[in-house]
RNA sequence: GGUGGGGUGGUCGAGUGGUUAGGCAACGGUCUGCAAAACCGUGUACGCGGGUUCGAAUCCCGUCCUCACCUCCA
């Protein structure tokens, strides 16, 4: 089996062949920091997780890159600040730097809680001027891009210029719907989209950088070109995002980098985006559903799992009761690995049939239930009194390569429950009443051993009936 | 108008010609004082209409419905 997967440029899978041998170099699009992340956007971080961890796995040396949108039009809006620098402490409003780097961290913070690792760079727009400069100079030189007809100093992509323009997403220019709004302006063509956009009268002054076209900041789709090819090179691997950003991002992105003459991404690959209850989600619509709202309701690791659990390139459609049932199956997931601690081996081999299901077109849902299996096995072979050894071997290895260790209860450092202080006094407390619950039991007093379980359960602990003993569990 | 996805048993969700996907929920059984947990077992699905085939969820034709993108969007 190799790996292999689907590329939405050529709409089919294809085998996985690297630029560099025994490398993948991955890059896709981070936020726009201009508000705090929904669930969405943690799916499309999850999911190039996933990815970088199977390669990884797999043994590649994994380069990820993802951006930060850090000066846009809706951080500019957003922001409340009179635009002026203010260093007095005393300035009410919020710059729109600050409001960027604000939700940068708001970002940073949800995909941490959800073990999903940091990229390897993380490069910020506003940080590569320069390299833009040079990428629209290349374009203008090549004769793809043109300064405004009309003087107002932006610069176009000339999308007639590049006979490829509408390959990615297999579209032709004439069969385009046209804007409702469009906006000619000094533009050949509606289709033309903005590398430069001019400074206008009213934006913040720090916004703006000087161009050899004059003042002004950088369109949207020129900085992950920019970016990427800084880190990655003329030809990379993998290029990632969200559906939504295929056209007109992805299509403008492509365009500007082969018409540079870059060879840019060998694969495309999209993520399905997420609804909620058949709807997509939308601030417009009001059906948002942020993170730290999802893990309110449910541990990490359950959210981890719930998100991650379909294929990534469906939809997943979040319905009230999904989290719950996430949380049972991860949880017997968890159980089963706490149970068997001393066969956690880091260097442990994940069996085939998980290995197959993620080399084709990551397969999650396949992987997973090979998982699910490993953990059944294991446990009967524990009813059985035999040794679970190989299974939980298994079981360990497939969850560390989907993240999920790191977010159960027995590996966690942040696990203070367990740890001594001050619930030492509850777990005394617990052990007491189940000593007496088991004195209950021995005279065969049903009645007040019961009696004893119940007051544990109205507190949220369950007790369970061992061979060697009663163990509690919240 | 263009482009690309979908419609699978109670539910979520895999599956490109023929053997059980899997999770959750449900039911039966084992275990248990009773439970819980765990294990074993049960469900016989594939939008609709044709066609190809010994055989189709899977291929072909038609048809209905639905989602996304074409405007900022993970």
């Amino acid at each position: 089996m190799t790996l292999r997967f689907y590329d939405s440029a050529t709409a089919s899978v294809r085998d996985f062949t690297p630029v560099h041998p025994g490398e993948a170099r991955i890059y896709y699009c981070g936020a726009t920091v201009q508000g705090a992340p929904h669930i969405g956007h943690v799916r499309s971080g999850l999911v190039f997780d996933q990815l970088s961890r199977w390669l990884t796995y797999r043994g590649y040396k994994v380069t990820t890159v993802r951006n930060v949108t850090d000066i846009d039009d809706k951080i500019l809006v957003n922001s409340t600040a009179s635009f002026e620098p203010d260093f007095t402490g005393e300035h009410p409003a919020e710059e729109w730097w600050a409001l960027a780097y604000r939700f940068e961290r708001v970002f940073g913070a949800a995909y941490a809680s959800l073990n999903i690792a940091p990229p390897t760079y993380e490069p910020r727009a506003t940080g590569h001027i320069p390299e833009m400069f040079a990428l629209i100079q290349r374009l203008i030189d090549r004769g793809h891009a043109y300064p405004a007809t009309d003087g107002c100093g932006d610069v176009y992509f000339d999308v007639r210029s590049w006979e490829n323009y509408g390959a990615l997403t297999r579209q032709k220019i004439d069969d385009m719907q046209d804007a409702p709004d469009a906006d000619p302006r000094g533009k050949r063509d509606p289709r033309d989209f903005a590398l430069w956009k001019a400074y206008k009268e009213g934006e913040p002054v720090t916004a703006s950088w000087d161009s050899p076209w004059g003042k002004g900041r950088p369109g949207w789709h020129l900085e992950c070109s920019a970016m990427a090819g800084k880190y990655l090179g003329e030809t990379f691997d993998i290029h990632g995002g969200g559906l939504d950003l295929r056209f007109p991002h992805h299509e403008n992105e492509m365009a500007q980098s082969q018409a540079a003459g870059y060879g840019f991404a060998n694969f495309w690959m999209h993520n399905g985006l997420v609804n909620y209850e058949g709807e997509k989600m939308s601030k417009s619509i009001g059906n948002i559903i942020t993170p730290a709202q999802m893990l309110e309701a449910a541990r990490p690791l359950v959210v981890r799992y719930y998100l991650g659990q379909a294929h990534y390139r469906s939809v997943l459609d979040y319905h009230p009761t999904s989290l719950e049932e996430a949380r049972v199956a991860v949880e017997r997931v968890e159980a089963f690995l706490a149970a068997t601690r001393d066969y956690h081996r880091e260097d442990a081999a994940v069996p085939e049939a998980f290995a197959e299901a993620m080399d084709d077109d990551l397969n999650i849902p396949k992987a997973l239930a090979a998982l699910h299996a490993g953990v059944r096995a294991g446990n009967a072979a524990l009813a059985a009194g035999e040794s679970a050894q190989d299974a939980a071997e298994q079981v360990y290895a497939m969850a560390k390569v989907l993240g999920l260790v790191e977010l159960m209860s027995f590996s966690q450092a942040g696990a203070a429950a367990n740890e001594p202080g001050e619930h030492a006094a509850l777990d005394s407390l617990i052990q007491t009443m189940l000593t007496q619950r088991a004195e209950a039991r021995e005279a065969k007093d049903w009645a007040r051993a019961d009696q004893i379980r119940d007051a544990l359960a109205a507190a949220g602990i369950t007790v369970k009936d061992g061979a060697s003993g009663s163990t509690w569990s919240l």
